[in-house]
DNA sequence: AAAAAGACTGTCAGTACTTACTGTCATGCG
DNA sequence: CGCATGACAGTAAGTACTGACAGTCTTTTT
């Protein structure tokens, strides 16, 4: 159940996965390097020769675990013009790869950039090319008179931040709306789009 | 332009307003007493004379700046029933009540429950209660024929979402989407209801 | 008007505790 | 042997919080 009970793991991993749990958790400045140590099942010491700093270890944790492939190739060849099919794609690919980075992203949230540089362009950074993606996408399809759309960038907007407003709730562990789960969401955000965007 | 500036403030409120700009910005724990008492323009030590302990100057805070007044007051005869101008009404009340707990809602994202009790369902009390009120609203509009809803608390809750998500990427200074707006999201929100429930 | 009282604040010194980080030496392990 | 680790002690800095005293300003009293 917890990260750090796997023992297959050498004593780097232990350490980048307990941080990076603790600290999502409970922010930076919320967990002493003692605690993390003892959750990696280690001592402090061998944190302090593993990394130096506490913040090189934060920042080691995130160039380890943070994932950063190209949009774009996850879509290749993917898209079929099939608007329900597609945006189906879109969802899950979007919520995969949010909640690959959910400790990262719950990091981000809680530091200010002063301190952590460079870390929340990364977690935006996928986002924002899946909005391009979705907008080309949106163009043409209404080229190929499939749907009708007066601002493809607003609509990509639009059908991004229904499933970031959805991953943030889901998110936080307290959520705000218990008894709604994700995939009848899914399912009936698309059709949404579907119906208001049907020629 | 500093809260702290203004003058015509009694010492408490500047320490109230200081504390919550700063620790919005860098977390309970990334702000210290002193930091907070000199942003208002004030001596560590009249802090700890107004509010004894920092825990207990958040707490303050938290109940003198809070927003809590009823949602279901805010819509009681204002609802026309034409969904269009209804949905714009439920847009700018909760961005609006939203913006003016930005700073608790920031707050109550950093920090984990553990150490503010209670802090967190206050900031989701509000969000809770639109969802009820736009969940019998759809029911209502579908029976009086004006939409059709297969099922009306997805429906509130994708809206809501929409909204939510659009707030949260706000709530950041640097935001995800540069170059979009607030008002034309929601007019497209909108618009995009009116012809996915169009009987 | 003058004096006295009271409320509020600043300065400064200081305490107690936490915490990031280091040094030294011993131990286990291939 | 060589390498990684642990146990332990310790340092230096930061920080929440306190106490003593003095200054200022307003209000009350004479």
């Amino acid at each position: 159940m917890n990260d750090s009970s796997n023992s297959k793991l050498g004593s780097s991993d232990k350490l980048l996965l307990a941080a990076l749990h603790l600290i999502a958790e409970k922010g930076y400045n919320g967990v002493t390097t003692l605690e993390i140590a003892t959750a990696a099942g280690l001592s402090e010491k061998t944190l302090f020769r593993h990394f130096g700093t506490k913040q090189k270890l934060l920042e080691a944790a995130f160039d380890r675990y943070h994932y950063a492939e190209e949009m774009k190739k996850l879509f290749a060849e993917k898209l079929v013009w099939d608007l329900e099919r597609d945006l189906l794609l879109v969802c899950t690919t979007y919520h995969e790869i949010m909640n690959r980075n959910r400790k990262m992203i719950q990091i981000s949230l809680k530091e200010d950039e002063g301190q952590l540089p460079g870390f929340r362009a990364r977690t935006q950074k996928h986002p924002q090319q899946l909005l391009e993606i979705l907008t080309n996408y949106f163009i043409e399809m209404s080229e190929k008179g499939k749907i009708v759309t007066t601002n493809p960038e607003l609509h990509a907007f639009t059908f991004i931040m229904m499933h970031f407003g959805a991953f943030m709730n889901d998110l936080d562990a307290q959520k705000s709306y218990p008894g709604i789960t994700l995939a009848p969401f899914v399912q009936e955000s698309i059709q949404l789009f579907a119906r208001a965007l049907r020629p």
